[in-house]
DNA sequence: ATTGAATGATACTTTTTAGGTATCATTCAA
DNA sequence: TTGAATGATACCTAAAAAGTATCATTCAAT
């Protein structure tokens, strides 16, 4: 029903203040106006991303974060699968239960694609193109 | 993250199990245990789509659920639809806090493209795939 | 008419997930 | 040594999903 999550919003106008910040590093509390969320959410938000390798981070004073690759490099896709996990489009496929066939089912079969088709539509969009 | 409640879940095993049934009106009770549902659980599942217009319904003795078109004419998306309501890729795209430019915002556009091709996929599956 | 099998409507409860806070440890430049 | 920063983690709260309960209504069969 709702595909991005708070967090990966959040994220995305984090990433997107960092890429045009031009600075070595941007510590969350100068974002967390701009992004709209409370600091420790937000730094545990960057800190999920920080792991997930799509940041950099710098402890200590003057330190931040930072981009880990270009924004072109950057794909939402990444920032979903860090902070929300595989997507899942529908239940059954995952625990099949009562699903006899589970091979042959046409459902399964066209669900696989359509997912399929709509992870490499996220995967075109990047944090550049937010910009 | 989910994009299909169990509520839809159970929806589409209880209207091939009616599709198949090849009879006048399916009662619930006599869907419930195939389903895998609980009864009042199923009802209020089935009414709704009836509410929908997705099934016809007959009260009182002898009564039960039944198709109200073809299976082929029934799709994903009209289930979808009358459980859920409608989808929303991302939250900031409806309500729009932060978001300057709205109209000139290459996200949303980006998300607003796949959210169609999205739901134009799904809107091509129907009960008869299913069967 | 009465009964019992069915749906209609709706209020309520429970479980799960999302969203958010709080705290303390660690690092590092000044 | 201090204070500004992240690291890790436990905890809490709010919202949504999932499920239950109840009573009203309809209708065929008797
Ligand atoms: S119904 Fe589960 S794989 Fe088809
Ligand atoms: S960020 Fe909301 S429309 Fe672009």
């Amino acid at each position: 029903m709702k595909l991005i999550n708070r967090e990966v919003d959040y994220a995305a106008r984090a990433l997107v203040f960092m890429a045009r910040a031009n600075k070595p590093t941007v510590p969350v509390a100068q974002m967390q106006e701009t992004v709209g969320a409370a600091g420790p959410f937000l730094r545990k938000i960057m800190q999920k991303l920080h792991r997930a390798g799509v940041l950099q981070a710098v402890k200590g004073k003057g330190g931040g974060f930072a981009l880990a690759r270009a924004p072109e490099n950057i794909r939402l896709s990444d920032l979903i699968s860090a902070l929300q996990g595989p997507l899942r489009l529908n239940d059954c496929v995952v625990r099949r239960k009562l699903c006899r066939d589970h091979e042959a089912c046409a459902l399964r079969r066209r669900m696989e694609g359509i997912e399929a088709r709509l992870l490499a539509e996220i995967a075109t969009v990047t944090v550049k193109d937010l910009i």
